[in-house]
DNA sequence: AAACGCGCCAACCGCGCAACA
DNA sequence: TTGTTGCGCGGTTGGCGCGTT
């Protein structure tokens, strides 16, 4: 399209924000609400773009955000959704409370990928690196369902995330100063709603209003995570999303499947699932998993499968996220 | 003390999407 | 249907601070 820069404009200051611009850009909103981020900037005695102005005020200013060091349950949340949803940070900050999407999006590039990379683990796939062909190919039902799964989830994310965006943009939109009493109310109120609505009617919310999902959309997502099972048999299993028993055959077909063995190794799920990320992969582990990735391994990966398993259901489970 | 390299992170940029005329 | 506008997302950049040489 080549649309211009919207800084473009003779005037308007870029780079870092001072002091004097935050108290303005904070006092306007706090009087106000920021309505239309275009019009705010002159409204509010800024020169700056409405877009700069947004990303203040979303990333630094909010009063609802949290600064500072990541906890270790913040960093398995983050690496597991990241096995989850790839780089969808909006999604994964939908799970962080008070956290940012551009804050998680900077703690994974400077802190968490280094750190799989450093453990072997590639950040992308979340697999070891090392793993061999005859591995990939060691594709179960369980690394099928998995992937089912992870599309399930990534669609719910989806949702809240949107439900989450509605309800700030409703919030400072219509009660700009009230911020401190009401805010978290409307994210959990309405993800309950959502949530509670799913075990009751799951066609209806494949097609909930709230959701912006749409399964052409869902085909690369699909892809990514196909790539991230390593599974090639998956497909095979993916029904097209508008059947009517789509979520209930996942769950049933996973919860009558063996649970222990089979699932491709390697996840950085497994690795996490206990303990800090620092000391759940140990370099002897990571040794042994290098030792045995060619070979059988069923056995020794049978009880990390389980750990893995229920790590991520610990994601899939459809309870409101914390806000 | 100065120069250099590197890590971190706030902010920018470009694109896609939805809403609307 | 098409063009425009506004917003949000994800990738990238640039500047600052700190450690090392």
């Amino acid at each position: 399209m080549g649309r211009s820069p919207c800084c473009d404009k003779l005037g308007l200051k870029k780079g870092p924000w001072t002091q004097e611009e935050d108290q303005k850009l904070l006092a306007y909103i706090e009087e106000h609400g920021h309505g239309s981020w275009r019009s705010l900037p002159e409204k509010a005695g800024l020169h700056r773009c409405g877009k700069s102005c947004r990303l203040r005020w979303t990333n630094y200013l909010r009063p609802d955000i949290k600064r500072g060091k990541f906890n270790l349950q913040e960093e398995q949340t983050i690496i597991q959704l990241h096995a989850l949803l790839g780089n969808r940070w909006s999604a994964i900050a939908t799970h962080l409370p008070k956290r940012t999407d551009n804050e998680i999006k900077n703690y994974w590039n400077t802190h968490l990928k280094k750190r799989l990379v450093k453990m072997g683990i590639d950040p992308v796939t979340h697999k070891p690196k090392n793993e061999t062909p005859l591995s990939s190919l060691g594709l179960t039902k369980n690394a099928a369902i998995l992937s089912h799964m992870a599309q399930w989830e990534s669609a719910r994310l989806e949702a809240e995330a949107r439900l989450a965006r509605e309800s700030k943009l409703l919030h400072y939109q219509t009660k700009p100063s009230s911020h401190h009493h009401h805010h978290g109310f409307t994210h959990k109120t309405l993800l309950t709603t959502w949530t509670s609505k799913t075990s009751q009617d799951q066609q209806q919310q494949l097609e909930s209003p709230t959701s912006t999902v749409s399964f052409s959309e869902m085909k690369e997502p699909l892809a990514a995570k196909t790539e991230f099972v390593g599974s090639s048999t998956c497909l095979n299993l993916i029904k097209e999303p508008d059947q009517n028993d789509w979520i209930s055959s996942t769950i049933h077909e996973f919860e009558t499947t063996e649970m222990a063995g089979g699932v491709d190794e390697g996840f950085t799920g497994v690795m996490l699932a206990g303990d800090s990320l620092g000391r759940s992969l140990s370099d002897e582990k990571h040794e042994t998993v290098k030792e045995r990735s060619g070979g059988d391994c069923s056995n020794y990966y049978e009880e990390d499968n389980k750990n893995y398993l229920d790590s991520i259901f610990s994601f899939v489970d459809p309870s409101p996220p914390m806000f």
